[in-house]
DNA sequence: CCACTTTGGATAGTTAGACTATCCAACATT
DNA sequence: AATGTTGGATAGTCTAACTATCCAAAGTGG
């Protein structure tokens, strides 16, 4: 196993010294091996593990509170199902206003429609139905119809996400996990924006077209 | 009309007068119409603006400077498509490291799968390539087939999100593009996790069924 | 019409998060 | 033995987003 002092690990991670020590104290990181009381070396998990906690940082915005519980959360999952779930419930957050019972039922409907079920404390229930309140509190309730389009698509995809992460190795498949969850929504969410660009171009097109005859 | 003095628009927006007069000063809320030298009413737009600027930092967790750009952006457009065009605009940031040639040609392809066209600055292009190198930096690249999984999904899911769009009346159409873009997105983010816990619970039981007989 | 309260506008202070820099004594290297 | 690097502790910096204070001008109640 290769093992490199601070400097190296600096370097090759591209992070100033000052900021792997910081992220040692924050427990972030785990600490090298020690070796006397001044020198300690790090190992390839090491770097892995600081390119990690960039991306989650960088690509995903997490707060590197969330980070440190993501990380130690799916470290302790004994399988990649419960790998998945450990990620998802730390990435829920249990802040904002108490959802309204009628974005509740909604949500509960929604579940029933596709036969999903929800284990009790499960903090997603309560977290899509934040999201809908928030929307209905503008003036814009969300119909039925988008969250079963959002339900059949998302359906889809995790089908595909999933076959993913069966042809990974037990040793990567704690960060394929969180990847998978965590660094996977900007790319959704990019290939979304540009599909509604299209389908905007698309129906501005054809009113203009309709409009010109 | 209904005006109001700061008291009550602060009172009926739940945010305290100290952070209303922060949001005049970043130009996030127009300023009243001015009374006199020290009073200003303050009308029912203002009041929607003010609720609108919070779903956007709370659930959209954009920060101030980038609310002020896509409010502005959104409010000199002509029209809902390019309503939504300015605020993706406005939303997709031109920072991070450059893409690579690689992963620019794999959104190259996945457009030209989908014909999807897009104008040449468009920098929605770069920023796809963007998440997929950060993906791909970590040792795990993105399969083309999930690429093609979320591209169909959106697809659809487009064809819904634009449908909504067309039952609302111009005075909302700004409010309602942002919300679209913004607001649906946790929305869509939670519905994919509930789908993925359910398809990895589904794929566990199945194993441990396999396992056990 | 006069004491009292509210407001707009300006300015200064606070808090949280994420670093960044400095020190120092203990090693290790030359 | 001189020089240089490290771990560990501590303190300082920077930005974003408020939050608090002040003050003079305007209203308002009596």
């Amino acid at each position: 196993m290769i093992t490199v002092w601070m400097a190296e690990l600096s370097e090759r991670s591209g992070l100033p010294v000052a900021t792997i020590k910081y992220y040692l104290r924050e427990g972030l990181l785990p600490p090298g091996a020690a070796v006397g009381a001044t020198r300690a070396r790090y190992g390839e998990q090491h770097l892995r593990r600081l390119r990690l906690i960039r991306a989650l940082v960088d690509v995903a915005q997490l707060r590197l509170d969330v980070v440190r519980a993501v990380l130690g959360a799916v470290e302790t999952a004994d399988s990649r199902h419960t790998a998945i779930g450990a990620a998802h419930r730390e990435l829920t957050a249990a802040d904002g206003p108490e959802p309204t019972d009628g974005s509740l039922a909604t949500v509960d409907a929604l579940l029933a429609r596709r036969s999903w079920a929800m284990a009790p404390g499960n903090r997603l229930r309560a977290a899509l139905a934040q999201s809908l309140d928030a929307i209905a509190g503008l003036g814009f309730p969300v119909g039925v119809d988008l969250l079963d389009a959002y339900a059949q698509a998302m359906t889809d995809v995790a089908e595909v996400e999933l076959d993913q992460l069966d042809n990974v190795d037990r040793d990567s498949a704690v960060e394929h996990a969180i990847i998978g969850v965590l660094l996977l929504e900007p790319v959704l969410l990019n290939i979304r924006r540009i599909a509604e660009q299209n389908a905007s171009m698309a129906r501005f097109s054809a009113r203009s077209a309709r409009g010109a005859r």
